[in-house]
DNA sequence: CATGAATGAGTTTTCATTCAT
DNA sequence: TATGAATGAAAACTCATTCAT
């Protein structure tokens, strides 16, 4: 209950990015006010002000520190796998992945609404498809996988588990994975 | 260079909404201003509400009016393919939506920013995967391509041509269909 | 059906004044735009222009033309009266006034909704109870009527009755009447 | 100087009343704008957003808030009569309606600018002339005063002097009462 | 730390008025 | 005569931001 004054300080930031987020995936960047959020967090619109600098600043910070690319990163280099078949670690990394969306549902929502933050969301891409491309490339040169163009691939069950995150119509990733490597069970 | 009052009239609204296209496109739909629009047709904004009841009307008719759903379902449901190879239709296929999304490269991103244009988006992906769905079952029942889950199938190549013209990074078609349908070349 | 030139625009102009009664009235001076009377009237607005000089012109001319004192003062100074009853004139008189309000309930709504205005309606009133006052007088002269302070009695009636037509429940001037002057049936 | 928060708001808040009021008052209130009443009460036109929704709910408040028909109702219904003549208690009367028409010279005007008010001034009227037709009614029955129809002469007096307050002629109001009862005395 | 009154620069929108056709 | 496209100025209103308390 008693919190130290670092210890509200920090709380207080937190609640206020967690406000943030919710109001900015549900109105949108430019569509959500100060007043927005504020409320939305129980304080008062100058209180803002003194855990951001602006209401830019609070975007910036919320991609910043609440962008789940080193998450992202993590999953996809897992270690341990190399013992079990390609098809089933991509499977799991691609749940893990749309897992990961849908655990960042409202962030995924500012990066599509936000002019700003067209950069953050390229970057995104482009790293999970290098890390899958990456991945099946490996499992190709140990003879495991068929062939083929795997940055491609890795392009086109990253774009299709987004997108079906996004349209709500949540894909099926051992279909997927099925549909690229039918015979690799 | 003279135009009756008619084709003034006709000539400006598409200008009007040519000119929001492109200020929508760069500046998201809440973060330009009426202003912003007018200054880019050249005109003052009252001007605007003459021939459009509200910014909000705006982005509706330019959503309804330059919504390139039909030219879409165009595209997908061409006839004169029966006779050729369905990879080859499907490539011809892709390669046309990308080209439409590319032409409707301001369109696409007023989609993505507006929130109103949640549902005009999630309709053209639901009729894109529908339409490509079809024609992968027909050839599946037709014999000439292997059996597989078409629906899943329409899916991935549709959201990989999509996410990769958002990102700037444009898919080479042949290679995505290549990708799927290796043996049927 | 032919109409000379002169004819056509006196005719257009006393629409105009209409129209802009009508709307003035329902909606009052402030609150009516020129798009409005344009449109009551079935004509476009720079169509007005070409008639009056300007939007508070319109106002000034409807209260020149259209204002009702010329009338107020035939009414109240009528001869051929000076045979009958004081009391049956003023009845007669007031039931004359209060239908003259009724007529011109439009413009009387405009009087009262115009800062403009403010000087008209005083003179109106101003007149009304100088004559009506005037009248009382000369048959308190001839003895026909118990002396009184006139001019307060022709206050009264006039009041009584403007603001009966203004608020809706219109008075029964011979109650009215008789209530003044009890015993000169 | 110092004053509290609250009592700032609430300060402030009856200040801005009080200075559309006036400007209302003025210029009508289709013709005053925000401004005109923020200008007159020294602050900027956002503040006045703080403290009223809209500029119309500024009207309506100032119409509940400072509408004086309680303090008729307690004027007319006043105690502590019954033993004066009714003549002198129906001047002193018609005195303080005067007195409270004058003190709300400006509310009159609104009352008498605004589409709005209508039914608000309606009300008062109906009320007013209700609470003085009681009183005749009473002092007939008692005996005191002449039988006579009560409710048309309640309706002259509340008439008669209501238009002579709006006129800027005030009336006698004893030359009222004595016209209607001159032998009361 | 937290409030909330106040600002100023913006927003969307309206509208009286002009003028080429 | 009549139209209606276009303007410019102002309207109502919003909102990020500041600051005294």
């Amino acid at each position: 209950m008693t919190r130290t004054r670092r210890e509200q300080a920090e709380w207080r930031r937190e609640q206020l990015l967690d406000a943030a987020l919710r109001v900015f995936a549900a109105k949108g960047v430019d569509g959500a006010s100060v007043k927005d959020i504020s409320d939305a967090a129980g304080v008062t619109p100058g209180l803002l002000y003194r855990y951001f600098e602006s209401k830019e600043a609070l975007v910036e910070t919320l991609l910043a520190e609440r962008g789940f690319l080193p998450r992202l990163r993590e999953l996809l280099t897992a270690t341990g796998r190399d013992a079990r078949p390609a098809t089933e670690v991509l499977t799991e990394l691609l749940a893990a992945f749309d897992g990961l969306l849908a655990d960042n549902a409202d962030l995924v929502a500012v990066f599509f609404s936000a002019t700003h933050a067209r950069a953050a969301m390229a970057e995104l891409v482009r790293e999970g498809q290098r890390l899958i491309g990456d991945f099946l490339a490996a499992r190709v040169a140990a003879g495991e996988l068929r062939p083929h163009d795997t940055a491609t691939a890795a392009r086109t069950v990253f774009a299709t588990v987004a997108v079906s995150r996004r349209t709500g119509s949540p894909v099926d990733v051992e279909r997927l994975v099925e549909l690229l490597f039918p015979d690799e069970r």
